[in-house]
DNA sequence: AAACAGTTCAACCGCCTCCGA
DNA sequence: TTCGGAGGCGGTTGAACTGTT
């Protein structure tokens, strides 16, 4: 009993693929095309299985095929897709041209772990092993607890670099001159609160705020991504969205302004709508023009741009 | 040079989703 | 609405390769 066979597996072959076999598959598709792969091995006469041979095409016979080392660029590029999508190999090759999914997910395996792994970070979670985050008025330490090595001073120089790169995730925030890596704290959801406004340790300062501190939630600006994500906050949004908080908190709290970031954008469209108020749908992330949105965004509330994509906006009170 | 250990990556397996009948 | 076939996906395997002793 048990599942039915994909193909009859007596008189198929396994294993590697001889040149001959690759030529014959080539050749069917250079004439045929990409159709049927249930049909394929028999029309090419191949003594595969029709998923070998689609197998086989896609991850090694495919003309458009990038063959090499990945570089340094490709390798941030991973991670940091990783760090949005996880383990969705399809959807992250989809962002790589000329990189399959097995290939992505062979790297990730065999060289981005290990990377991720010196630099202190959890290659699942993307959050540091093991950390201990103490945050103060003045400063935040981090600890790295390792337990597969007691290098100590390697991992004060990890932390130092770690610290850099956090650093670099929020910089778009550092157009705002109060803001300091000093004031945000790591939420549960890899976000991040910031203080805004309020009193800080320095009298200075406490003079100079009303006094009203604000906590905003923010997500890290994954620079090196370019998911060509048509909704989100550009830099300036946010901090324009930031003193507008500040100035209603200053009118004695007349108005309650709710801020809901979901994403932010890594390159700022003066063509995207945008607006604090409003949520979008995470389908939109990945760029599906209309036809491919999910039934939720199709109810919602719909503008088109000058790159032909839908945006969805589903009012708060929706 | 040989044996062994570690690493890489192509290929396989089985489950899931989609779509048409 | 249900069912089955086909394609797609992620996890795993194992042969080939490379480095070390």
């Amino acid at each position: 009993m048990g599942r039915s066979p994909c193909c009859e597996k007596e008189h198929t072959n396994k294993g590697a693929w001889t040149k001959e076999e690759d030529e014959r598959l080539i050749n069917y598709i250079k004439a045929h095309g990409e159709g049927c792969w249930r049909s394929l091995p028999k029309a090419a006469g191949l003594l595969r299985c029709g998923k070998s041979c689609r197998l086989r095409w896609i991850n090694y016979l495919r003309p458009d095929l990038k063959r090499g080392n990945f570089s340094d660029e490709e390798d941030e590029l991973i991670i940091n897709l990783h760090s949005l999508l996880g383990n969705k190999w399809s959807l992250i090759a989809a962002r790589l041209p000329g990189r399959t999914d097995n290939e992505i997910k062979n790297y990730w395996n065999t060289h981005i772990k290990r990377k991720l792994f010196i630099r202190g970070i959890d290659p699942q979670t993307h959050r540091p092993l093991k950390s201990t985050t103490t945050t103060t008025s003045s400063s935040t330490t981090t600890t790295i607890t390792n337990s597969t090595t007691n290098k100590n001073t390697k991992l004060d120089t990890k932390r130092s670099t770690d610290f850099q790169l956090e650093e670099q995730n929020y910089s778009f925030l550092q157009v705002q001159p109060e803001f300091t890596m000093s004031n945000m704290t790591k939420t549960e959801n890899n976000s991040r609160i910031i203080k805004v406004g309020g009193s800080s340790d320095s009298a200075e300062d406490s003079n100079s705020s009303s006094g009203v501190t604000t906590e905003l939630e923010v997500y890290p600006d994954h620079k090196l991504v370019n998911l060509e994500l048509s909704i989100g906050l550009p830099c300036q949004s946010l901090v324009s969205s930031i003193n507008n908080l500040k100035q209603a908190k200053q009118q004695e709290q007349e108005e309650v302004v709710t801020h809901q970031l979901f994403e932010t954008s890594t390159t700022p469209t003066s063509s995207a709508p945008v607006s604090v108020h409003k949520a979008a749908c995470l389908c939109y992330k990945l760029g599906f023009k209309n036809s491919q949105a999910c039934s939720s965004c199709n109810a919602m509330e719909k503008t088109v741009t000058a790159d032909n994509l839908h945006r969805f906006y589903r009012p708060l009170d929706a």
